[in-house]
Order: structure tokens, then C-alpha cells, then sequence
RNA sequence: GGUGGAGUGGCCGAGAGGCGAGGCAACGGCCUGCAAAGCCGUCUACACGGGUUCAAAUCCCGUCUCCACCUCCA
């Protein structure tokens, strides 16, 4: 494999080599569950998809882990403020984020771990620093001591004396430097019991930072190949990650991957700006392959502007694909075809995950496999065929693949149409076939009006529902 | 103040010293009874000002505009 990949702690494209041959360990950083996903949020994980599913392709054994952070003050102040409590909160927007994950076909994580199944491992990562040196509690706070740890800041080129003084808790006061970061929280009178945990330094609750450390140890080991996770994670999440690990002595990720937003009016989206677009309210209006494809065809690291007129414009360009896909496999066969990656794809994934330059490759195939369909030569179809599912398999975009396929209409229904329709089709090629085009136009204005979309091919008439 | 990124044709969106990514839209042609779909062709762009070079969208210097991170954030 030739992958290259840009770390961003080198600033720079680099040969991706693993760390143990055939195999590949990632560790992504999931969602915070306090709210409702929106595309951005999805964004993520399907460019980490499209990474897992490259390096599965590649022939790696890949180890996928994505974490839940289900404790933190937005989720406990938003559980408090609609009177549930702050775990109910958090494990219904758990569920929320994986049924947009499904519905946009990102594969299932090798294991998904939750911030709070993991306190004891938390627990003993904080006595390892505090015993190193790099760590100390203060009024039942627990600290990582930026100032034992030369590195700090080496992920994303920071100086610490120019640095703005972390502000993570309310009782600067307690803290040895001012950018010294909560590992752990004390328990404050009026949040909920449920929300502390017995350490030996009293009740508390996890900071943000450490669940990523502990975690990524205790599935992928003291080192592990590539960590990801949005651009804006980089500092102070990332850093501090490392910082952590680090200064235990473990190798941490040797890749670091993040990619870029979906901005909306040019900025990112988020909820205290109010600018976000749903995962559920896209998805009743555009269907889920389509917005996968509008958000895994630009470039992962590029900033993807939200607009209805561009994902419209992705939703044509894939139903080019499709269409072609279709007609193929009703010509020759779903599985006709060897299973091949054009070599401009392959190339183009390798570098950095190129998907827009793979895309243009799938559309050359695309091209080529009409011509042949156009030329009647069945061959050359089912070789652009298999090549065109191939590579769409590697994005998550095959049209027959059950993902897309699978709970739509109901089976008797659809043959009952077929024959309905082709009933109505007979009855217009016999119109056609006395000159009667007048007949025969109406009969395919009539199928039009209802949502059937007909067109002449040279193996006779097809249909299929407008979308 | 520190750190990082971006400005590309009507639109989306790549690329990163020479050989016009790809898609959408538009227009012309082929095909069609007419369409649709498809195929072929047309539309030669890189924020601005300098510079380096035989050659710059790509490198260098400067300017402008926008965005992100340094506080929770995909």
C-alpha cells in the first residue's frame, strides 16, 4: 500500500506506514451526545469511514475505534433544563446520532466506548501522572501540570508563553499555571450525585480530555497508527490528549487526521449560532445516498459551503452514477464484472484520501460503461459495471447495495406496478407501432403525471419512479 | 496578541511550476416519430499588486477579504 496521508502534527503529507504490519488501529473522536447531529457532525464520521473502508480495502485488519462522550456540563446543564436526567438526556441523543450515522451508511465502529464505563481506567491514568510528576489535585480537582511536560504544545505549534490561559474551570485559582487543564472535576454541591464518582481524591466527574487517553489505551494499546476528529479539536482537545498520554511514556497515534467543516452563511455550524442543517430534516427532503455523496465527494480537509442548490447539484451528479448502475444491471446481470479499481481511483485515494479526484474517476467509467451500453457491446458493460460498484463500494455510495436498497417498497407491491406499468407500456408500443403517436404520447403523459418516467432504449421501453 | 486555513470559469468543486480534473447549468450537434437518457462539441478560470522563471493558478514579497483555533464545539 502507497497511502499517504496529511499529519497534522507534521504539517505535512506523510507515507502512512502501521505500526504493526497488516493491520491498522484508529481511534475517532466521537460526538459530545447533548444535541441532535447535524450534518457537520456527520461529516466527520463519514470521512473517517471513507478512511476505515480504504485501509479495509487495502487489505488491512482494521481496529476502528469511536468514543461517546456522555458526560459533560452542556449535557448535564441541558438535562437539567428540560427536567430529565442528565444520563436519559445524553442516551437519547446517543441513539439520535447513531440512527443518522445508519441512515447515511457509515459502517458500525469496531467498538464505541462511553466516557462513563471507563472512570476506573481514568482513575488509574491520573495516579500514573500524579506519580510521574505531571499531575496534581487541588481541592478535589485533579490537574495535568503543563509546565512538567516540555512537549506541550508540539501538536499544533502553540508557545506556551503566548498562549491565552485556559480558562476549563471556575477555580483558576486552584491551578499551579493558569494553562494547567482539569483531568478531573470535584463533585459541586447542586449537580446531581449520579454525575460523581468515588476517586481518592473525593467525588468528581471526568474532564473532557482524559476519556480519549484512557480509552484509546485500553482498546488500541500505548500506541496506535491515527487518531481523528474535527479540525477544531486540534487545541486544546488533541494537545491535551497527547500531552497526557505522552507524558506517560506511551507512543500515542502516529497520524494525526482532522477534517475540515460544513460552514453555513460561511460559518460553522453550530448551534449557538443557530446556523445548523439537521441530519433528520435533510434526510426527509434529499435522499441519505445523496447527501452522502454531496458530503464525502469534496475533499476531507475543505470546507464544505451548505447550500439547497449545491446539494441538488450532488444529487443529479449521483443519480448520473446510479443511473448508469441500473441500467448496467438490468442489462447484464447486478454482479456482472470484475471487481477493479480503475488505477486513477486507487491513486487518488492514496493520496490523502482524494475522493473528488476518485469521483472524477468513477465518472469516466461511468462515461465509458454508457458508450458501451449506447454500443450494445455487454462486455465492455459489465466491465465498467463491476469497476463503477467497486469503487462506489470503497466511498459508500453502491446504489445496490442493501444499505440503499433494503426496506424500500414492499416486494409484491413493486411486481404489481411492474406489471401495471407494463401493461401500460404494451398498450403504447402497439400505439407507436400504428404511427399513432398521439396515443402513445398520452400514455406516457399519464404514466409521467403519476411519477413513472419513461424512456425508449434500444432493448425497448424502461421506467422507473422520478425521484 | 499567538497559531492555522481559504479566495479558481454561470454554479459546485479538484489541482499545485508547462500538458484544459470531474460534475451541474447553458448552448450546438448526433441519436429519437417526439421526448428522456446517452454520446460528441462549445463556454480557457484561478482575490489584487509586484517579482523569480524559457514557462506561475501553482514559487517569493506585499496588499485586501473571509474563516477557524487559542473557552464547550465535528
Amino acid at each position: 500500500m502507497s497511502l499517504r496521508l496529511y499529519d497534522t502534527a507534521a504539517r505535512a503529507v506523510r507515507d502512512f506506514t502501521p505500526l504493526r504490519a497488516g493491520q491498522a488501529s484508529v481511534y475517532v473522536c466521537g460526538l459530545t451526545v447533548q444535541g441532535r447531529p447535524h450534518i457537520g457532525h456527520v461529516r466527520s464520521a463519514l470521512a473517517f469511514d471513507v478512511l476505515r473502508r480504504w485501509l479495509a480495502a487495502g487489505g488491512l485488519d482494521v481496529t476502528y475505534i469511536r468514543n461517546v462522550t456522555d458526560i459533560d456540563d452542556k449535557i448535564l446543564a441541558k438535562g437539567a433544563a428540560n427536567g430529565v436526567p442528565w444520563w436519559a438526556w445524553a442516551y437519547d441523543n446517543e441513539r439520535a446520532v447513531t440512527r443518522a450515522y445508519d441512515v447515511l451508511g457509515v459502517l458500525p465502529p469496531t467498538y464505541e466506548p462511553r466516557a462513563t464505563g471507563h472512570i476506573t481506567d481514568m482513575v488509574t491514568l491520573m495516579d500514573r501522572l500524579i506519580e510521574r510528576g505531571h499531575a496534581y489535585a487541588a481541592g478535589g480537582d485533579v490537574y495535568f501540570d503543563v509546565r512538567s511536560f516540555p512537549e506541550y504544545g508540539a501538536l499544533t505549534g502553540q508557545k506556551l508563553g503566548e498562549m491565552q490561559p485556559a480558562a476549563d474551570t471556575e477555580t483558576d485559582e486552584r491551578k499551579r499555571d493558569p494553562r494547567d487543564f482539569a483531568l478531573w472535576k470535584a463533585h459541586k454541591p447542586g449537580e446531581p450525585e449520579t454525575a460523581s464518582w468515588p476517586t481518592p481524591w473525593g467525588r468528581g466527574r471526568p474532564g473532557w480530555h482524559l476519556e480519549c487517553s484512557a480509552m484509546a489505551e485500553r482498546y488500541l494499546g500505548p500506541e496506535f497508527d491515527i487518531h481523528g476528529g474535527g479540525l477544531d479539536l486540534r487545541f486544546p482537545h488533541h494537545e491535551n490528549e497527547q500531552a497526557q498520554s505522552r507524558a506517560l511514556g506511551n507512543g500515542f497515534a502516529q497520524y494525526w487526521l482532522h477534517n475540515g467543516w460544513v460552514t453555513l452563511g460561511g460559518e460553522k455550524m453550530s448551534k449557538s449560532l443557530g446556523n445548523t442543517a439537521l441530519v433528520d430534516e435533510v434526510v426527509q427532503r434529499v435522499r441519505p445516498v445523496e447527501l452522502r455523496y454531496y458530503l464525502v465527494a469534496p475533499h476531507y480537509r475543505s470546507a464544505i459551503e451548505f447550500t439547497e442548490a449545491a446539494l441538488a447539484e450532488a444529487g443529479a451528479a449521483y443519480r448520473r452514477i446510479e443511473s448508469f448502475v441500473r441500467r448496467a444491471a438490468e442489462r447484464v446481470g447486478e454482479d456482472s464484472g470484475a471487481r477493479v479499481l480503475c488505477a486513477e481511483f486507487s491513486a487518488a485515494l492514496d493520496d490523502d484520501l482524494g475522493t473528488p479526484a476518485a469521483v472524477a474517476a468513477i465518472h469516466e467509467a461511468v462515461r465509458e460503461g454508457n458508450t458501451a451500453l449506447a454500443d450494445g457491446h455487454d462486455a465492455a458493460v459489465a466491465g465498467a459495471l463491476g469497476a463503477v460498484r467497486t469503487m462506489l463500494g470503497v466511498l459508500g455510495l453502491d446504489p445496490l447495495d442493501p444499505q440503499w436498497t433494503a426496506g424500500g417498497s414492499d416486494q409484491r407491491l413493486t411486481q404489481v406496478t411492474d406489471g401495471l406499468v407494463s401493461l401500460a407500456l404494451e398498450q403504447r408500443q402497439a400505439a407507436r407501432a400504428r404511427r399513432d403517436f398521439v396515443a402513445a404520447d398520452a400514455i406516457r403523459d399519464q404514466l409521467t403525471a403519476l411519477g413513472v418516467s419513461v424512456e425508449d432504449t434500444p432493448q425497448g421501453p424502461r421506467w422507473e419512479l422520478t425521484r
